[in-house]
DNA sequence: GGACTGAATCGATGAGTGTCAACATTGACG
DNA sequence: CGTCAATGTTGACACTCATCGATTCAGTCC
């Protein structure tokens, strides 16, 4: 509804990753967080996770979305946490999740043209344009 | 005051990912890039075609740069291109390979600025840091 | 303490993936 | 044409991974 407009367009220097070819080292360490997430399970878990009221949901809230047993959930939910993406916290008998704000900062700064530079303005800009132009 | 910080405070809505739960679709969609960017070798070729002078590198220009053959590094190129990261074209001999700016946007802007999602000590998260260390 | 609930771990299995050698294809150049 | 160099494709193999059932571990409540 508001003016967006071409507050995308910015940031002349970019991504480290156009910026100049990745060390053997770091794209090691990336590529395993990347990993964990090129799964749609994985995916809709941290989303559900880091959307979910106080940021952080135990697993038998989000264990019911998916039609995988539950030691599976527990499976994706390691290979998250040993990512880097997650991490937990037992409390009673639940265990809750969280995300963690940097891993996920560091994998946007590394692909994106960094909102990072972005002063003020961009309250939404409309992935959505982005997704469908195939 | 009149810095990102109060932005931060009235802007609750950021990155997909952190707003509202993954539909299935979608999370599909973004999978199947994250994954083909789940491999060293792949983010490498990745970066390494898009910092290469003009955005742009054909296949022998690559190759060389690792210990892997020929089939191979094509093998890799393939699922990069065929998960929209990267495009190609045939010149005389060579095929040279570029990546696609919106992809890698989407991507980040899912990821999101992690920075609007932590409203307390925004000053403090140092996320050039993250970015070009090491 | 004993029974119950939530979550993690273990072992097995079928599907998927990275890699290579061998072959096919495309275009350049005598 | 015919040959050569640069890429892509195919088939095969080992290895990893997603998933499940069964079991074990950690806390709570009676």
């Amino acid at each position: 509804m508001s003016n967006q407009s071409e507050v995308v367009a910015t940031a002349p220097c970019c991504a480290p990753l156009v910026r100049e070819p990745l060390t053997q080292d770091w794209a090691g360490d990336l590529a395993r967080m990347f990993k964990a997430l090129g799964d749609p399970v994985r995916l809709r878990l941290l989303s559900m996770v880091a959307s979910h009221d106080g940021g952080e949901a135990c697993v038998c809230e989000v264990t019911p979305a998916f039609d995988l047993s539950q030691p599976t959930i527990s499976h994706h939910l390691r290979v998250l946490r040993e990512a880097g993406l997650l991490e937990c916290e037992r409390r009673g008998t639940w265990v809750f999740y969280r995300v963690v704000p940097a891993a996920l900062a560091q994998l946007a700064a590394v692909l994106g043209p960094a909102e990072l530079t972005v002063p003020a303005v961009p309250a939404e800009l409309d992935i959505a344009d982005l997704g469908v132009r195939a």
